[in-house]
Formats: C-alpha cells, structure tokens, sequence
DNA sequence: CATGAATGAGGTTTCATTCAT
DNA sequence: TATGAATGAAACCTCATTCAT
C-alpha cells in the first residue's frame, strides 16, 4: 500500500476574494453530502462540483486532485473532534481521577456521534487519501492533553507507561467505529458510553498502579 | 454508504475438481500479492489474473465479480483470526480468569501478527465490500466461545453484561488496527500486546464486578 | 523542452493472435486519416479509435498512451523513407559520383513526394513525441550507406569530413519539408528536385576536393 | 493541417503608453521562459501570465487569444533573424560572390544560433500557429535582399534560376534546424558554418553557371 | 484598465466484464 | 473450460476564455 505523497494534497490557493471563501465552504460541504447519500465509491469530483452548484474546473482551483479534498475534509473533522477532546482536558483538570476520565471519555464519544453519519462515511474514505497521517497527529495531541490533565489528577503521582494513553485511545476509537459501522441504536450507544468509561477507568487505575 | 447485496458475491461455482482448487488457491494468493505489492485502488481483476498464472476469463468463472472475489479473500482471513480465538477458548477452560483472559487476548494478537500485511491491506479492502457483514459474524462466533470460557472460569458467577464481550473485542481489534496501520517495530508490539492483556484483565474484573 | 522519456512509448503487447494484427493495422490507418483531415492538434484517441472502428479500450491495449501511438506511426514512416535511400544507395554502388548523388537524391525526394501528405502530416507530430531521436537515428542509417557507396565511387580516394554527409542529408530534409509545407505543385517539385541533385553534387564535389 | 485564419491574430490593440509596451514586452519574455522550462505542451495563458507578472485577464487585453501571442511572439523573432540578413546583404554588395556568400551564410548561422535555445523552442510553436506563413514573408524578403546584392557582384552577370534562392534559404534553415534540434557543442556548430558556407558557395555557382 | 474566480467542453486513460474462438 | 481481445461507460483533470468586481 504505497502510501500517497502529503505534499501533493496542499490547498492549491488561498482564496483572496470573499467569493471563493464561499466556494471553497460550499464544496466542503458538497463533499460530505455526497460522502452520505451515495458513498464513497460513488463520489466523483464531478458530481461534488454539482452539488455545490459551482462546475468541475471551480474545484479544480481549490484542491489539485480529488484525494487532496477528500483529505482536507477529513482533516477538518478530526480537528473538530480533537478540539473537543483538548476542551474537555482543560475542564477536567484538578478533578478526581474517575472523574476526569469519565469526562474525557464522554467528550470524545459525544464529539463522535455528533456527526455520527459524517464519521462513518470518513472511515472509507481516510484509507484512500493517506488518513493515517492525520489520525496519528490527532492522537498525538489528544495524547498530550490527557497527559496534561493526568498530571493535576489528585491521585496521580507518576505519569503511566507511555503507551498506556496512545493505547486507551485506540481502544476508545475502535469501539466507536465498530459502534457506528454496525450503526447502533441510541440506546446502545448510551450503554457503550456507560461501558467505555469503566473500561478506561479500570485501565487507567491499573496502568498506574503499575508504574510506580 | 449503501450497502452492497450480499447475495451477490457468492463464489459462482464450487470447486469440485482438483484443478479448480488449485486455481482458486492461486488466485486468492495472487489478491494479496497485488494487494500488498501495489494497493487497494490499483488492483485489478486482469492483475490478479495475471499473478495467478490464469487469464481473467478463468477468473470470473469462480467469481461472479471484483467484490465477490475480494469478500471471499476477506472472509477466508477473518475465518482464520476467529478460528484461533475459538481455539484459544477452548484451551483456556477452567483456568483462572486473568490467565484465560490473557491466552485469548494473546492468540488474538498473534494471529493478526502472524500475517501483519495481510490484514493492514484487508482493512483498505474491507470498506469496500460490504465487510462489516463479515466482521460482525465473527464478532458473534469469537463471543460466544469467549462467553462459553467464562463461564467455566473459578471465579466467575454471572455472566458479565451483554455488551462487556462485544465491547472488549471491538477495543482489541481497536489497538491492533492502530498499531498495524502505524507500522509498529515488533518491540512495540509486545509491548502491546502486554497492555491489551492488563486492559482486558482489568476491564473484565470490574464488568464481572458490577454485573452482580 | 522536456524531452519525453521513450521508454514509455513500447507498444504494450504484441498481438498473439490473428484478430488482433488486423486491429492493429487498422488504428494505424486512422491515425493517418485524422491527421489528414483534421489536423494534429484535433487528433483525439477516441477519434482515432472510431475511425479504426474499435473502442478507446482497444486502442489503449496496443498503445499505452496518444503519444506512443503517434510515435510508432512516425518511425514507421521514417523507416519507409530510409529503407528507400537505403536501397538506392545499393543499386548506386560503382557507378560515377554524379549519377550515384542524382540517384541517392532523386530516391529521396520520391520516397517523401510519394506520400507528401503523410509526411507533411507527421512534421506536426515529431515535435511532441521525441522525433528527433527517430530522425537521428534515421539520418545515422542513411550516412552509413551513402559513405558505403560513395567508397565505390570510381572518382572518389577519400571520403568527405565526416560532417559533410550528415550536413547534405540535413540540407535535403529542409528543402523538401519547406516544399511539402508550402505545398509546392508537382512542376515545382520536379524542379526542386533538379535543383537539389545540382545542390549536392556541387557540394560533395568540393567537399571531397577539400579532403584531400 | 488546416491553416488557421490569419486575421484572428491580429493584436487587439497597439500599445500607445509606456506602460502598455512594457507589459507587453514582459508577457513576450515571459512566453519564451515558459516555453523554455516548461516546454510548448504546458505551455498556458495563465502560466504565461503568472510569469510576465499580469493576470491573465490583462493578457487577453493585448493578445485576442493563444495563437495570438504565439504567433507574434515568433513572428518577432523571425524578424530579428531576417533583419540580420538583410542588413548583412547590404553590407555585402559588390564584393566578390565568394565572400558576399559567406558574409550572408555566417549572418543567418550566428543569428539563429545567438538565441539557439528560443530558436529551437519556437519549431515546436510554429507548426500549430500557422508560422508558414510568417516563414514565406521571411524567406520572400530575404531572398529579395539576397537577389540585389547578388546584381552586385563582380563576378554576376545574370540572376540564377528563381528557386536557387529559396532553395539555397530552404537547405540553410533545414541545416540548422537539424544542428539545433540535435543540440550539437560550439566546435560542432563552428564546423557547420564553415560547411554551410562551402554548400551555398558551390551551388551557387553551379547555379549561376546553369543559368547561362 | 486590471484582476482572478468561474466556466465547462472535451481530452486522456482505466478497468470490470463479456463472449467468440 | 480456458483464453484474451474487445468493449465503452465513466472517471479525473486541464485550460482557453469570459466578465463581474
């Protein structure tokens, strides 16, 4: 699997005039439509341009091939999520241990069912345009936040193994997407939430005792 | 993502002869050959047919198309993974939960490993071809062995909540796709494997805890 | 001007069977036609395949790419251009300088009014598809065999400065795409044609003088 | 090669401001770098544009269209080229033919070769910009301005026949077009002068003796 | 006058699939 | 049964040109 070149995926120019901002907005827009009502297989960078009511050459302007939009909009989405997960680090700093994991936790599951459907469609789509990159930088920041809030957790005297945290998030976004691939009802997703946060609780306390 | 017919891909004929036997063999090593040689969106039916020895018409006598073809290479790795989990279970009757909990999660890992670049290309495969179908069958077959060993564990009462099972494979697979897609050294994926047990073990504890 | 990596022009496969050799055949053909009746820059490869009456498809089974295909059509043509000389230059052997450099010329001038069109046509093409390289090794064929016969020459001791054969064979070639653009009439022609014998008598005569 | 329509070509407007002339003076440096780095294929109005510094709206200001600006870009250069020629055969009257010749000869070599590289850029533009005809006018001129100094020579007592003029031209440029697509070193290029003028001056003679 | 965003016809190329041999 | 030549819809992408700002 030749990994595709990020280089080539760069915006091909920024929008100077307040008309392309619009487009620019307006083919993101296009793109995760079409991502839901047809599938990824089935999204053509003409079709997007139709939708977003703008033509083929318009897009063309903006993103130089068909995986540098598909990768800006996958991008913009887990900067979405991420955003929250940092949010609720910050908010969840100085608290009790199982408090600040349960916070941690439901931030993440809560940003992810948001846009469920957005979400879903993404998975298919990351593995074309070199999503791995992506995912690794989110989690790497995430990473850092939750380290961060650890540190002030009343109950924390070390830092766990340094793969515990990378790992707990690897578990959390494995259940989120086997949840949402196999589409769950709301109910359920309510049960997975309950069960994730004892499931990272459990971890996070025995990864700890571990370390000292 | 609209889901493909799963009527549809099943294999056209079965191979009653020694010789199509043979042919289908090569031809399903032949996909994970391209698979990994030169990618998801690169592989084509005459390339595979080219690699195995056949011309693409033989090919399409055992596949009625792309995605049956690429269904029943994925269905055949998945078979393998669960069929060792299953195995695993067995074995781990009667032992002590943590001990049962870490052979299963053991073989798991090790049958992912055991062919990494095959399931990092199936992953990009999956998507595609109605995988989800496939995955969630084997989910059930890995729980239900993996529900039949617990309850032959000492120190198991009740069986955990309905979820807990699910939930913990889905985090498993989690990490394992995590790890396998970021490309870890062996020494990392030891590592891993270590935290995955001490995640399960702990996880398990507090389900069966809880579930009284 | 980048030149084109030849590498990429090799035809793809070479026709197995019968049916194929004809398809072949053919798409050459309509390459010839389009470029004369509508010019190179409006020479498409669907045109060309509808032409030959085969699909796009077919067309691209033989050739990789438009570029390969024109360049096939142009050796093809210059091949027929040096065959000639080529052949001239051995039924030449032995006889006086001047008859042999009128009948090295007149072959020449024959094998390119023969298909004026054709040659015209493919003036367009060269530029683009790496000609030159074509044409040098053309040129090199032919100075090969014109210094054999002119070794035969009754009048000749030495042969010329090594630049000087190349040089009459490059002064023969602008002459005559000069006339084929400006599509001179066949009495000019004929004209031409005298001329450029005297031309290149004249000067082989003082460039041999001047060797000694 | 369907000729295209000349009077399209025509400028849309003639720079009467300073600023207009140098405008259009930097998009015709600009033409020339593109078709130098970039080669005639990729070769565009808005790269054209991007590099002379203007937009491309401002481009369309001065030249109705692609063919426009190509054409122009090389009618100039031919004017430089048979300018050269011209003021060298004033320069040339009534010296002896042997020299006259060479003078002329030497004239057309060096300036082509001042600007080999444009020289060579501008072949590949002007088939598909209907530069024969801008080729005609040049050789027209030319061979009139050859025709008068010849009057003058010592040794001339009638013109040569009418097509040993453009012939002579016909095989010059044919040489160097060679020399220059062939991309041959100084000491090769020196040593084709100096046969170049050897070629005109025996044809030139013979010619002249012909036409007794 | 200059700008540059927008247009969209049209070009090249791929590839799953069929079917005559 | 196996073969592989042929198909052709459909995808991606370019670029000369226009016109509102």
């Amino acid at each position: 699997m030749p990994a595709p070149t990020l280089t080539a995926f760069e915006p091909r120019k920024t929008p100077v005039q307040a008309r392309a901002a619009t487009t620019v907005e307006a083919i993101f827009e296009a793109t995760i439509q079409v991502l839901l009502s047809l599938g990824a297989d089935r999204l053509t960078t003409t079709r997007v341009a139709d939708r977003a009511g703008v033509s083929v050459g318009t897009l063309y302007q903006y993103f130089p091939n068909k995986q540098a939009l598909l990768y800006a909009v996958f991008e913009a989405h887990m900067e979405k999520v991420t955003g929250r997960v940092e949010a609720a680090c910050a908010d969840a700093r100085r608290k009790p241990l199982a408090e600040m994991i349960r916070e941690v936790v439901e931030a993440f599951v809560d940003a992810k069912m948001e846009r469920a459907d957005i979400s879903t469609a993404l998975y298919h789509v990351a593995a074309d345009v070199g999503g791995a990159a992506v995912v690794k930088r989110s989690m790497q920041r995430s990473s850092k936040a939750i380290e961060a809030a650890l540190e002030t957790a009343p109950e924390v005297n070390s830092l766990p193994d340094k793969y515990a945290i990378d790992l707990m998030q690897a578990a959390i976004s494995g259940v989120m997407r086997s949840a949402l691939e196999s589409g769950g009802s709301s109910a359920m997703v309510r049960k997975i939430r309950e069960h994730l946060v004892l499931l990272c609780q459990s971890y996070m306390a025995a990864a700890l005792t571990r370390s000292h």
